[in-house]
DNA sequence: ACCCGGCTATATCAAATTGATATATATCAT
DNA sequence: ATGATATATATCAATTTGATATAGCCGGGT
């Protein structure tokens, strides 16, 4: 799913400023997308051009003035219609998994140390994730929630594969250090 | 990891042309990371230039001539220091995940021929990380094995999780359909 | 014998994206 | 009063993607 398409979605059901659209994505999706100002600001000025999105200012006294966006009818159309298109392969890039695969090349304190890190990192994830859906359970979304549970699933795994992948690490002799 | 210290990594045991670079990217590694020849040539020209790697032209007769890089001492400094460096957030974009926070909007039957299509896209790679473990095993390295191994648990588990999230759709009634 | 698709191998380009930075004000804790 | 964090906009260089171009080879089907 491209970026307009995903904001459009969230447009969907709450008129949004870019900020709101930036702080939705750092929160509830950073666990299976991401977007940065850089490519949301660029697609809602398209999105406006091309009428599936309208824009108001709403002017504010003591913060900068708000560019709220809201979706047409137009752009319900376009979104319904590019949701339903066919799913695509996930794109991911993982820092570890690629370090892991060169392993060789440095010593077991150096692997540990990396490999504990990951899980770090995934863990606080997870607690990210239960820190969010805690927030935002009360807007009753049934597939929100399957969503949710899909994530709690995942990390879950995760967690449980680098437990299993360290493990692995501590069995292997210091044989080939450097 | 970027691009650079990724082609480094495999320039450590091998002498690879941009072509050999891409056709191990989107083999080995195409479940936790890609690259393309938009990506590749830059880099390899670059490391050129700073000496990380060196280049030889292998003439061919009956195909197009080959560029042959070589990493130097100065290149397998840089690729060890990288390796070192701490392990930082993995980046994900699921198509499947984004479309099914937003499932409200479509009805039960376009939901359930998406997800399916999620479950055969991940079946497939698993066969693919299957098939080449296979043709690769021979190379012998203990950490590359961990890695595949890692893959083959995250794959079921993910696959584990698609099934059960199915099942959840499926219960679902479909009262909120257009 | 002939054509088509796929493989080997290079490279480039428009479009999209990232990650950083800039601007300006407000609030809150130390 | 200083520094950090939040609100809110926007831009930019550098990187990356995905597509396309070029060009000869090989193997399978008809």
């Amino acid at each position: 799913m491209d970026t307009k398409t995903f904001i459009l979605g969230l447009l969907m059901t709450n008129s949004m400023t870019g900020y709101d659209i930036k702080k939705t994505f750092s929160m509830s999706f950073s666990f299976f997308s991401g977007l940065s100002y850089g490519s949301i600001y660029p697609a809602l000025k398209k999105m406006e051009t091309d009428k599936a999105i309208t824009m108001n200012i709403q002017v504010q006294e003591n913060a900068p003035n708000k560019k709220v966006y809201t979706i047409t009818d137009k752009g319900r159309e376009i979104f319904i219609e590019s949701l339903k298109k066919p799913v695509v392969e996930d794109k991911m890039r993982s820092s570890f998994l690629s370090k892991l695969f060169f392993f060789s090349e440095i010593g077991q304190v150096d692997r540990i140390v990396l490999a504990k890190q990951y899980q770090e990192i995934i863990d606080a994830k997870e607690e990210d994730l239960k820190a969010v859906n805690y927030a935002a359970r009360k807007t009753g979304d049934a597939f929100q929630q399957i969503n949710y549970e899909f994530g709690l699933r995942f990390f879950n795994d995760l967690s449980n594969n680098i437990q299993e992948t360290i493990k692995k690490l501590e069995e292997i002799d210091n044989g080939s250090d450097q």
